[in-house]
RNA sequence: GGACAGGUGGCCGAGUGGUUGAAGGCGCACGCCUGGAAAGUGUGUAACGGUGAAAGCCGUUCGAGGGUUCGAAUCCCUCCCUGUCCGCCA
């Protein structure tokens, strides 16, 4: 969420700014106008509310004090002189509260400005390799078998039962690799919290729509997410008046007044940053307890509404997927800093691993929502002969901050302002797991396990078929 | 799911229609006291918004949103959350 004082204060910065997003290359001027059209009506609405209101309560203490002196005349004229004003004040709140709506709406909507360092650009083709973050050298081979080749014939990956169960994109693990992929979570954690010093955290990944809208999903990208809600959904709203009806008219009544609401229920997590996030949402941090820095190990749910063709073989794309999440919670002046730092935590992994890898700089026409500046991490994949994304590390600045109300103050007490957040895979488990298996996987179609990951798979050194 | 009881400032906690943005306490900051500290003592200590060059002035906020009233932390409605008991349940 931007901050509408700036906007007013420079709007042609605004506008510039805004239009880097190509999405936004044409229209960013006339969002800002509609914007400030808004709230100018607010601001004109509010001088003359507020006076009103002002007059209102001196006159409204006034009748107090008259009817402790048993001046009754001068408190009936003085109650007359509030009624007249009492028409005047509630068509000013209803439109304070409407012109608020309307600006909340649309600032809720517009995605975060780019740093002044992200590469401009259209699309991923213009994103910026950081040669300095590269690590390892891409095996190319001709025989080098896809991960569900190498899953499916260890009969240890099974698409079409989970077809079966739960339709398209999710799988079953099985024996070594169900295991693997709970090595490789608990690998990551133990290295995040003993490296970084990130603490672990086991959060919720049912949440309310107000955590979505804190970090950006909503109410844009509803389409992306999946709901969960108990029986049928439907919701009472409203009052139902049943004086003099009968059972049939009430329960009608009822039925009307019961809808599904974007209140209603709860949503599946399409990614750990929206709970460990949304921990600080509405709270006034100390400066002295800052950074903030949390990572956890879930599964993620996405209903990838606009993937449909992509990936549709393997591990790659999935409805239900398990990451390590990393979330920072920073003061401004941090946050560029943490983005490197967290950016080494994620990488870390890789290395760890001995997983090649490179690493971008995403142009602003290939960055999320809510992001200011975004590094992805692609780790070789020699079964797809491909670079893939595995992690992707995003300095959201106070963008998100501003939407969960998180601010922060500094050691004499005194507010500073909203926090800046992060956040970054560390890494993509599911996609971790199809990387040690395109890249470790062995001619006998046996796959070796990767050093760091052998005191979590008992100390075995290699994956066969049972 | 049912029945009660609650949600007040950084924290605890008073407050059931009229100068209450909110007593009191804790915490914190500064001062006095002290050789220094503790204790004691004095003062201060919410956020957001509008307006203004600024000082300031004004408005809003006592879980959220509506309503009643000349006036709401206080009364009414809806929702959210917490606690206790019952039911169900991993």
């Amino acid at each position: 969420m931007h901050d509408i004082k700036a906007i007013r204060e420079d709007r042609d910065g605004f506008v510039k700014a805004l239009s880097r997003r190509p999405a936004y290359a044409a229209s960013a001027g006339a969002e800002a106008d509609r914007i400030l059209e808004k709230d100018k009506a607010l601001r004109d609405v509010l001088v003359r509310l507020q006076t009103q209101q002002a007059r209102r309560n001196e006159a409204s203490k006034l009748i107090g004090q008259a009817k402790a002196k048993k001046d009754e005349a001068l408190a009936a004229a003085l109650m007359a002189e509030v009624s007249e004003l009492k028409e005047g004040i509630q068509k000013g709140e209803q439109d304070q509260r409407d012109l608020e709506k309307d600006v909340r709406d649309l600032l809720a909507v517009l995605p975060n400005l780019p740093a002044d360092d992200a590469p401009q650009g259209a699309d991923e083709a213009a994103n910026v390799a950081m040669p300095e973050r590269a690590f390892g050298t891409p095996v190319q081979s001709n025989s080098a078998k896809q991960h569900f080749e190498i899953g499916e014939a260890l009969g240890q990956m099974d698409f079409e039962r989970a077809a079966k169960v739960s339709g398209a994109r999710f799988v079953y693990l099985k024996g070594d690799l169900a295991k693997l992929e709970r090595a490789i979570g608990a690998f990551m954690l133990d290295t995040h919290t003993e490296q970084f010093g990130y603490t672990e955290v086991s959060p919720p990944v049912l949440v309310k729509s107000g955590a979505l809208f804190g970090t950006g999903q909503l109410p844009k990208f509803k389409d992306d997410l999946f709901r969960a809600l108990a029986g049928d959904g439907a919701v009472h709203v409203g009052f139902v008046d049943t004086h003099n009806k009968s059972h049939e008219e009430v329960a009608k009544l009822i039925a009307e007044a019961s809808v599904p609401s974007d209140e209603a229920g709860h949503w599946l997590v399409p990614t750990a940053e929206v709970p460990l996030t949304n921990y600080v949402a509405d709270e006034i941090l100390s400066e002295a307890d800052l950074p903030l820095r949390f990572t956890a190990f879930t599964p993620c749910f996405r209903a990838e509404a606009g993937s449909a063709g992509r990936d549709t073989r393997g591990m790659i794309r999935m409805h239900q997927f398990s990451k390590v999440e990393l979330v920072s919670i920073t003061t401004p002046d941090q946050s560029d800093a943490e983005h490197e730092r967290m950016t080494d935590a994620a990488q870390i992994i890789l290395k760890k691993l001995d997983l090649a890898h490179r690493v971008v700089t995403l142009c602003t026409g290939d960055m999320g929502f809510g992001a200011r500046k975004t590094y992805d991490i692609e780790v070789w994949l020699p079964g797809q002969n491909a670079f893939r994304e595995i992690s992707s590390c995003s300095n959201c600045g106070d963008f998100q901050a501003r939407r969960m109300n998180t601010r922060f103050r500094n050691a004499e007490g005194k507010v500073q302002g909203p926090v800046h957040t992060l956040n970054g895979s560390g890494l993509a488990v599911g996609r971790t797991l199809v990387a040690i298996l395109e890249n470790y996987q062995q001619a006998d179609g046996s796959v070796a396990i990767p050093d760091a990951l052998q005191p979590y798979m008992g100390g075995r050194k290699v994956i066969s078929k049972t």
